[in-house]
Order: C-alpha cells, then structure tokens, then sequence
DNA sequence: AAATGTTTGTTGTTTTTGCAACAGAAAAAC
DNA sequence: GTTTTTCTGTTGCAAAAACAACAAACATTT
C-alpha cells in the first residue's frame, strides 16, 4: 500500500519521546499477537509482512487479511467475540507498533510530537484500511472460484498498472486468502489458461481478455 | 448499531450551520448514490436502512454491506474500480447526511459546531465500521453455506442477549448478503432445523446448541 | 376483495467445489 | 551439497452448492 505517510519520519519521532508505545520486532512465522478479548491493542506494521488467519474447528485455515507496510490491525477492531482462534501471524521479519487504542486520543505525559505526527496520519491509515476491506468483500463475494481469481487478478493488474504482474502470495495461501481449496483453485487456475482467459507461468499471471 | 453517538444532537447542530453538508431524505426502494467515479462522496445514515448491493454480468445481486443508523458508507471507500454496478440502495424511508470527505477537516466558512460534532465523533463512528468489515470478512471466510448460517445467527443471538432472534432480512435478502445460492440455503436451514442446531418459525430463529 | 407481485418453501438435476492422495519441483535447513 | 520440508500441479471421487422450476403463503396495490 501506498500513501503519503512518511514511516521514516515517524519512528523518528517516536524514538524521540513517547512512552505510550512499544516498538517490537518479530521473525518469519511468529505470531504478533492473537485476538483472545479485548484489550483495546491497536497495531501499526511498519515494515515487513503478516497475515490475520484463522484456525477454524476442522484445521481449515483461512488468511482473513493479509498486511504490508503502514497497514493497520488489531484487536480494537474485533469487539464481537468469535468462536476460532484468531492470530496475526510474521510472514517475513516485521517492524511493528503496539499500543492501546485510546491512548492516541489522550496526549502522553511528554506530550509528544510522535502523538501530534499519529493523529495527523491516523485517518489516511484507517481511510486505506476500510478501502482495502471494502476489497476483500467484494472479492469475498463473489460467487465463483472462477470469478474471485478473476476479481483478484484484475485488481493486481490495476495496481501495478501492468497486465502481467506477480502473485503475491504463494499459491496455497492464495487459497486461503480468496476463501478456496486449493486443488479447486488450481484446476480452476487451468481452466483460465486452457479457455485463453490468462497466461501462466508460475506465480506470474497475464490477463488476455479486453 | 449502538453507541454513544447522539443523532438528535448532531442534527441539531447541522441545521443551524452548516453549509457544506446536504441532508437529503430518501424513500424505499430509491437509490441514495452509486458508486461511479470517486467523488470523495462521504455519508452517514441518519435514520432508516439500506444496502450496498452489486449486481454482475450474469444477473446476481449480492448485498456488500447493509446499513442501518449511524452506519457510514461512501465511494472515498471505494478508491479502486470495479466492474461491477455498486448501488445504495434504500430498504425503508431513509434520512442521510451527504458530503465531500476532505470537506470534514477543513473548516467551513461558518466555523459551525457541526464540525466540532463530526469531528468529535467521527473516530467512534469509523472504529464501528471497521469492526463490522472484519465481522463480515469473517463470515464470508467461512466455506460452508452452514457455517455462514452458524456464525450469522452467533453473532445476532450475541447482539439481542438472546438464543432467540428475528433475522432482520427477508430470507431472499440473507442469502444475498451471505452471497449463497437461496435455494441451497433454504435447503441447509431445514437440515440445520431437522438436526436440531437450530428451531425455525419463519425468521425467527432459536439457537438450540451449547 | 380481487388482482398482482413478492417471498417462502420444496425438490430434481447439473455443475462446481472440496477432499484425499501422490509425484515432481522448488526452497529451506543442515 | 545433501537432506528435509514445503509448494505446485494433477486426478478420481464424494459432497456441496448452484440452477431451475413450481406451488403455496404473504403483502401490496388498485
């Protein structure tokens, strides 16, 4: 994601003053944090990779969001209790701020310039993450195996301006981020390419229709 | 939606101010904006209800989101294009307030209380919204029609307080929103019914397990 | 109160998806 | 540089969901 937000600025300041906020930093395939009740824990990804997933009660595992740089989560976000386990899970190292929701709003005792820079930007953050959910349910809506890879194709190709663009994600996680399985998703992968609606090699996907 | 946002106040305020905001009042079935080209449009729904609703090449409508009072919708949240025919649509008599986004941090030439009010309030209202978008991400994850069905009637019995419930759509419409066949979830409300998950009369529904 | 339209409930058939299992390719660990 | 693990690609079969079509119940309009 994209935005105006200047990250190096900010740790910059951060570093200078506030005590309100943890700075930690995680390994590949360390869970971040899990959404156990509500602790009002709000979080900033400052550079790196993760994923929200889910276990459900039959070993499925669903990718819920997937996170890159200056995307925002947390479980400020889930008041309403679910049954499964949710984690935020490292996908490569990652640079991450923690701190409680509502401490934004009131300023720290050194009334610091990391809170004035976080509540100036705060709303370019929330404003890119309900626009990346409305997305994923738009995706997530649609019908088909066919029309969500082909949903989720389009929007890669709008984002890199480019009808040839890599998925990135691997293609098992593919899966469990467009809510499919797998095998399905791969015939389904070959279908597209046999009917000349895509072009394939690997993880590297060419649209050829319009 | 609940919270501690006071309508009758804000309203209140907007009358006697401001001239950057429309409120406009809408009847049942009209549509209230769709989403075209991003004119930052912003709004809140006042009173009423309605839905976010797609309706794709082969004919299907599914229902994106569904709104109701306080609940805030908008093309700013739509930044990148879709194929597709979003539309809002109104399901009863509708009062909503409509606006440029970027108009809420600037000042207007009144320096009216509206946009104390809004500014006041607007986190609360969006911290909402997010936790609604994931709520609906979860749902939507989940691979079967009965566990859609499950994880919906969990989260209104959670809502109400209650085991029992009233499904707030038409059966026809819940199948929209879950993005299911209708028939197929008719089907699967029976066996929930003949198994005793679940006791049916019309669209009251009463959740018979734990 | 009759007529029209919409929603609910149902079922047979077709299509799509999920599950399971496996082999080869690629990546990661040692 | 070899071993181990994960990922990709494929397929047969079973299960689930979509499609289609219709009648009855319920609402709405006139």
């Amino acid at each position: 994601m994209t935005n105006s937000f200047n990250i190096d600025e900010f740790i910059y300041d951060f570093k200078n003053c506030c005590n309100k906020v943890q700075k930690r930093n995680f390994n590949k395939d360390e869970t971040i944090t899990s959404y156990i009740r509500n602790r009002n824990q709000f979080c900033i990804l400052i550079s790196g990779n993760a994923d929200l997933v889910r276990y459900d009660l039959n070993g499925n595992r669903t990718i819920i969001e997937h996170f890159s740089e200056n995307d925002i989560f947390g479980e400020v976000f889930y008041s309403i209790t679910t049954n499964n386990e949710l984690l935020v899970e490292a996908k490569t190292k990652c640079d991450v701020l923690i701190y409680n929701y509502y401490d934004i709003h009131t300023k720290c005792t050194k009334n610091c310039k990391f809170h004035q820079t976080l509540s100036e930007y705060l709303p370019e953050l929330i404003l890119n993450k309900i626009t990346d959910l409305n997305m994923r349910i738009e995706l997530l809506t649609k019908r088909t195996t066919r029309d969500k890879l082909l949903g989720y194709f389009n929007l890669l190709s709008t984002r890199n301006l480019n009808k040839t663009f890599k998925i990135p994600f691997s293609l098992t996680d593919l899966a469990d981020y467009l809510s499919v399985d797998r095998s399905a998703m791969m015939r389904e992968l070959k279908l597209l390419k046999d009917e000349s609606f895509i072009d394939k090699n690997g993880k590297e996907i060419t649209l050829l229709y319009k």
